[in-house]
DNA sequence: GTCTATAGCATGATAGAC
DNA sequence: GTCTATCATGCTATAGAC
């Protein structure tokens, strides 16, 4: 045969991460077919021998991107006051903020998502109820939890959307001094 | 002359308020020129008689709906408590999040904003500045105002993003109640 | 000022060669 | 399993009739 048997399934995990990238940057439904086929090196018409449609990929890129977000918070085994603070820092910077292509989607796709079908918006309900809770673990109470994550989305999303660096950084550290300050678990308390 | 002088205007007002809703709803950059001209009437092509490109409409819908958003805050000379919390009780409820069209653009457009040109976000910059500092005389302090901001934009953005009615209320409730708590400033404290 | 018609191109999706 | 070719449709934008 001219590929090997496992070319298919190479080929479908690099175009569903490629194409998370590009997509959480661009948005996804102006992205192209051709677009997303191009940048693994194919042409258009191969996409449909890895996704019945293009919304499938969305779903799938979708479902990739909440079980990863999951997988750096929930599954985390170091819950350390430290720890937590350390991944605040790097989800509420300046560099998260300018490459959405390596970062969290909610902030860049939740739109899209929020005008999906129901399939979609029930992984990342179970998601975000997922990460809420073992938030939970580490604030004052539930409720700050649910503060943590929609201030985390908000933030970057709002800072995203000024045009001058200064503006920009104003507006992370402030939500990280917020949250630092009002609703992380104090250690002492452990 | 078969139309009346002020006829363009008319039309123009009438596009330009059909077109935030509809855009506010469904996305700007998914939706075309036609759908945007059958909403009031016309055909696609007339469309060019009022805005030199799509592009250019994008602008104008978001600078109206910033000044909008501004002159709900900023703008608003009863800063008493009681009317802080109506309006965040407003901003945060359930009915907002089913009705992007008639709420607020950033939670809906903020990632359109976020990839469209200088001079839309310059003016995006400009009015949550101002919103940020009309807020900060009613909280904490300053980066109280922009935790409130972020965390209002992140759990309405949110809010959309689940499938049930159950899970959209909790992040809703849960964020209202933080802010009520932590931000606002206290009324003895006046 | 609005219309129809159309250019010119990109899109999502399919069919068949290899 | 991937390719090229193609279909039908959609898009932004323009030209010219009325």
């Amino acid at each position: 045969m001219r590929y090997s048997k496992t070319h298919k399934d190479e080929t479908r995990l690099k175009l569903l991460s490629s194409s998370r990238a590009i997509t959480k940057k661009g948005g996804f439904s102006v992205t192209s077919v051709d677009t997303l086929m191009s940048a693994v090196g194919m042409t258009g018409g191969a996409f449909y021998n890895h996704f019945p449609s293009k919304q499938a990929l969305f779903q799938a890129v979708i479902e990739e991107e909440v079980e990863n977000s999951r997988e750096m918070l929930a599954g985390d085994e170091d819950s350390s006051d430290d720890h937590v603070i350390k991944w605040l820092r790097k989800y509420l910077s300046v560099s998260h903020a300018l490459h959405p292509d390596e970062g969290c989607v909610l902030p860049t796709l939740g739109p899209e998502i929020a005008r999906a079908g129901p399939e979609v918006r029930l992984v990342v309900e179970q998601g975000v109820k997922s990460i809420q809770k073992a938030w939970s673990a580490r604030t004052e109470d539930s409720d700050a939890a649910w503060a943590i994550i929609a201030q985390c989305i908000g933030a970057l999303a709002l800072s995203r959307m000024v045009e001058t660096d200064e503006t920009r950084q104003e507006i992370l550290h402030a939500n990280l001094r917020v949250i630092e300050k009002h609703h992380l678990r104090k250690p002492d308390n452990q």
